[in-house]
DNA sequence: GTCTATACATCGATAGAC
DNA sequence: GTCTATCGATGTATAGAC
């Protein structure tokens, strides 16, 4: 017995379709291309595309953020937890390119009902993975390890620092094609490089001391 | 004579609507009402919406990138150029928030006409922005006032800190809010703390001296 | 140049046979 | 459950009067 059913071949295919075009440019043809089925049983499975479409945030929201939930829960040295939260970040968005676009573009886009999605999928973790952020960061602080900052500013940094390469892949090979200094790039090493450069710059601009300038 | 052209007028209306919905969200009689003309006139003027939107491509970039270029060429000092470059990022997309996400969207979804559209904008410049950026970068290297690291991945971490926040405004926001800790948040003054915040983490980050760890 | 009316294509959704 | 055929809404684009 196939155990990939057939409503399960729906949502990966519509999954895939609604990351890379978005709700408006998703297509309910395209998304029976992908998974290979008759366009009708969409309909039949999940009735209409906005039911279907909420369905994919859902699941593309407790992907997200239960994969680095999983990842930094417990983790009680900073150290450890800086570099986990980079990598992770990392992982996830160079696995999913689209992955993070999508929900920051969708989150604006759509009203109350992605809204609820949210909110639903981080109250499943006890505590939210927002907070145990907010925890690591200020145990640290607090403990004189890293030098007083504003934890929230930090976070959008590491998110930002780390989200941005897979978010802006697509024009970054081309200004650097064009430029000439991607030159025998190579995806895999330069995103491992990139883990180790976040997290060394951030790393030392952490550190608890008095800076060379003003 | 009002100088503020029925051309202009249809452009302005344009951008707004294709940054904030993209290409297949865009509708063209969205675009009329924005500019209080009747849709027929968009045609008439522009042909199709393919067309106007390519002037809108080129319009955006444009002004995205020869805002960086305008504000750092001519830097000679690297803690200014950082400063600079980082306020300057900052300011354009809380200005603009959707622009980023748009030129990136846009980017990866478009073809051999939006990629010509960044060649040409990137290449009026001279030297370019990006090339503008790695030599400052260089430069503070080879005369050690910073540490040895990749300049390519320092522009990455320098982009995706300073756009990330007007990208992700709003999930964040609404995060913030279901958790409490964006209690009398208030924008302007967060985004002056942001550019601070920033600086001063990468700037200790990149100074020329051995780290506390490994 | 500007309008109304309408052609034409696309897409989500459903009816109905099997 | 799965298919073909088709409806109805929406969106781009144009014809033609003024």
């Amino acid at each position: 017995m196939n155990n990939t059913s057939k409503e399960e071949l729906i949502l990966e295919a519509a999954m895939d379709e609604f990351i890379a075009r978005g709700w408006s440019g998703a297509r309910m043809q395209s998304i029976a291309d992908r998974a290979g089925i008759n366009k009708t049983l969409l309909h039949y499975y999940y009735r209409s595309k906005e039911n279907l479409y909420e369905q994919i945030v859902r699941r593309t929201m407790e992907y997200f953020f239960g994969s680095i939930f999983r990842k930094i829960s417990g983790i009680e040295n900073f150290e450890e937890f800086l570099r986990t939260f980079i990598n992770t970040l990392i992982d996830l968005s160079s696995d999913n390119p689209r992955l993070p676009m999508f929900i920051m573009q969708e989150l604006s886009r759509g009203g109350e009902a992605v809204l609820a999605i949210l909110n639903d999928v981080l109250s499943r973790n006890n505590p939210p993975v927002t907070v145990v952020m907010l925890r690591n960061i200020t145990r640290a602080m607090d403990q004189g390890k890293i030098r007083k900052i504003s934890p929230i500013q930090l976070i959008m940094t590491l998110l930002g620092s780390s989200l941005y390469f897979a978010m802006a892949e697509p024009i970054v090979m081309k200004i650097g094609g064009m430029n000439g200094f991607m030159e025998g790039f190579d995806r895999k090493s330069f995103l491992e490089e990139r883990k180790k450069e976040i997290f060394e710059l951030i790393y030392r601009g952490l550190e608890n001391r008095v800076a060379d300038h003003g």
